[in-house]
DNA sequence: CATAACTTTTGACCTATGTCAAATAATCAT
DNA sequence: ATGATTATTTGACATAGGTCAAAAGTTATG
């Protein structure tokens, strides 16, 4: 995803190479707003570097979502379980935050998990901490408006997608949407993900 | 739609019935944030009242939408053309925002055109006053970013929904989510909205 | 490296929803 | 009201994608 506030929503944005060091984080705020010094001190002491294993689950959905994680290395899987299946929901790479966002937002349950698809780096931001940062910098506000606004397109093309184009159609489309990870995730959380069953994205998949 | 951002996507906030002066509008900010005398002030001298009859057309396509309206009275529609046919995308009644997203934060135009249902009272919110508003008070981004936020959900509930539910589940869900404003709402554009043909809906109203 | 444990593919058959066409019913304008 | 539009229902048939089951490939683990 795109924002801090709201994880998991891919849109695009394109980042230089190297996200090695903390600058990484800071380029990615300052897609939307300019960083003080002393914005950047606070938000240097408040991130701090966690890594998942493959397969590892970063978040249960019996549990209140109360971390981000902005992902430096690696892929994390949003899912959900509906009638035992993992049905998951979006994936998200490099230079993206993820969360629950209505268990982080609200500090209640929702029905969301999340994974590791592979080994990742991340830099993980409290929720109480994050309120700090709104309360003391009004541009922080700004940077969360203006991130969660870029993810709406997306969403909404996405719905339009789901209502009005066949699983080929769909494939396709997660294919460009997913460009630099779609290769790395399993076929059946991307069956999951487009809404049809593992069989039949193999058969799209067997043609051409 | 709830957040003057985002037009659009319903999200269930209860209004007490009576919505007749200013003071609904100012209720809706205030589920979010404290209004403060002079903010309410500066709000009044920008909420212009418009009318659109039944039929007329809010926003077409090819221009950019330079205006949000917050919804007293009627219903909106937000839809798009596919193939020669108007694709319903949402349906927006009392106490909602309403625009085209990203044309309105973007200054771009995009595929979307928005009509009245009904006759309907709205106040419209001009791009720059809006502008002014959040370089003037800080409380108004966080408005944005919470109103927003309380969006999301609703997005990812209907993804989920148009990938996981029947035809007949996802119009029972319409019709839960749009309590108030279904009956009133022609059956074709119902079932664009719900990603069905018309006579796919028109046979699951005759059973029961 | 060998066996277990997944993951992906393939096949046969089924069902919900779409398509096209025509008949009713409802709404609108004179 | 009355005919003209426009919206909804009904019917016959087609098809994309689902389901269940089994085979073939891959990947992990002792």
């Amino acid at each position: 995803m795109m924002t801090l506030i709201i994880g998991g929503i891919r849109n695009r944005l394109k980042y230089p190479s190297a996200m090695k060091t903390k600058e990484n984080i800071f380029e990615h705020f300052e897609k939307f707003i300019k960083l003080s010094k002393q914005l950047k001190i606070e938000l240097s002491e408040r991130l701090e570097k966690v890594i998942f294993k493959k397969g590892e689950l970063v978040l249960d959905a019996n549990q209140i979502c109360r971390e981000s994680y902005f992902i430096n290395k690696g892929i994390l899987r949003t899912y959900f379980v509906k009638d035992g299946n993992e049905i998951s929901e979006y994936f998200s790479g490099v230079g993206e935050w993820v969360n629950s966002p209505k268990s982080f937002m609200q500090r209640k349950k929702d029905i969301y998990y999340i994974d590791a698809i592979e080994n990742t780096d991340a830099y993980c931001l409290k929720v109480e901490d994050l309120v700090f940062l709104f309360d003391n910098f009004p541009e922080m506000e700004r940077y969360a408006r203006l991130s969660m606004g870029s993810v709406f397109g997306h969403l909404m093309e996405r719905i339009a997608s789901m209502r009005f184009t066949s699983a080929t159609e769909r494939y396709h489309h997660f294919q460009k949407t997913y460009q630099d990870i779609y290769p790395r995730i399993p076929l059946g959380m991307v069956a999951s993900y487009l809404g049809i069953t593992q069989e039949t994205l193999s058969r799209i998949r067997a043609k051409k």
